[in-house]
DNA sequence: CCAAGGTAGTTGACTTAGTCAACCATTAGC
DNA sequence: GCTAATGGTTGACTAAGTCAACTACCTTGG
């Protein structure tokens, strides 16, 4: 455990953060996968109108976008509306089961943050999302 | 992108992560995946010499990990011999082939890090480095 | 104004990752 | 020496992600 280079810490928090979604996930029963509820959290937020916000907020490819926009649909949380400015695209909004499983959700992600950040201080918690954004600029240098 | 939690900059950054290494990995013409590559390191770094040591390791499960070596086998990379102290158990050992890979392997870890810490001075990465571990004890507080 | 190229979204087929349960063979503990 | 635990395998499954092909629409340059 003890010298782990960057990459490996990388993993090995990953896989802890999901597996403590998970749990959280069904200690509340729901039906939802993680990328689900970001995918939830994202159109709430006001920050993702149509698909396409989906995909380059989250950069994920658009086929798996339309598939979880999709299951989000037939289990009642979501809404698609004609966009007036574009008929190809349609708007994305939550159903009132939508807005109530929000609730929940909220729930579930401040658990999980606190868990996270339980031996943090808040100066510690800056300091790791400055880490992560200086790191994923490295990442970015030299693609696109 | 302003404002995001500690679970949003999470996932982005192991996103990000694993596009790098896939890029680097094909790169390279590797036909391995970032887990085969994982369990080849654990197992050439001599931290691991059997299969349950790969699954303690890598905290992942054992069904996983066994399709992982089985498949590392089929290509000629990994060989498994009888474990002397326990007959149900087999001793992992990296073939030439395997180890001649490994120098691939360590090439591409060398790249995605030296990537993802380019934008780092040596202190931020022990930083960066201890808060993951501090998340991570958050994380398995509470948990067994 | 209209053809050509680009964009939004969908679908199919696929790979990787991970989980759960059942099962064998062996080993360890009383 | 029987029972329970352990190491490993297999089957069946879900979640996550990718790529390519396709439809319908939008935009632009000649």
């Amino acid at each position: 455990m003890s010298d782990v280079t960057l990459l490996e810490s990388v993993f090995r928090l990953f896989h802890l953060v999901k597996k403590e979604l998970h749990l959280q996930i069904d200690a509340l029963g729901l039906e939802l996968s993680p990328m689900h509820i970001r995918v939830l959290k994202v159109i709430a937020s006001g920050a993702c109108r149509t698909a396409n916000d989906v995909v380059q907020w989250l950069s994920r490819d658009k086929a798996q976008v339309t598939r979880l926009l999709n299951s989000l649909m037939t289990q009642g949380l979501l809404a698609k509306t004609p966009n007036p400015d574009d008929k190809r695209s349609q708007l994305l909004a939550l159903t009132e089961a939508g807005r109530a499983v929000m609730t929940q959700v909220e729930a579930i992600d401040e658990r999980v943050i606190d868990k996270m950040s339980q031996d943090l201080n808040p100066q510690q918690i800056t300091q790791f999302k400055s880490l992560v954004a200086a790191i994923s600029r490295g990442l970015d240098a030299g693609e696109r």
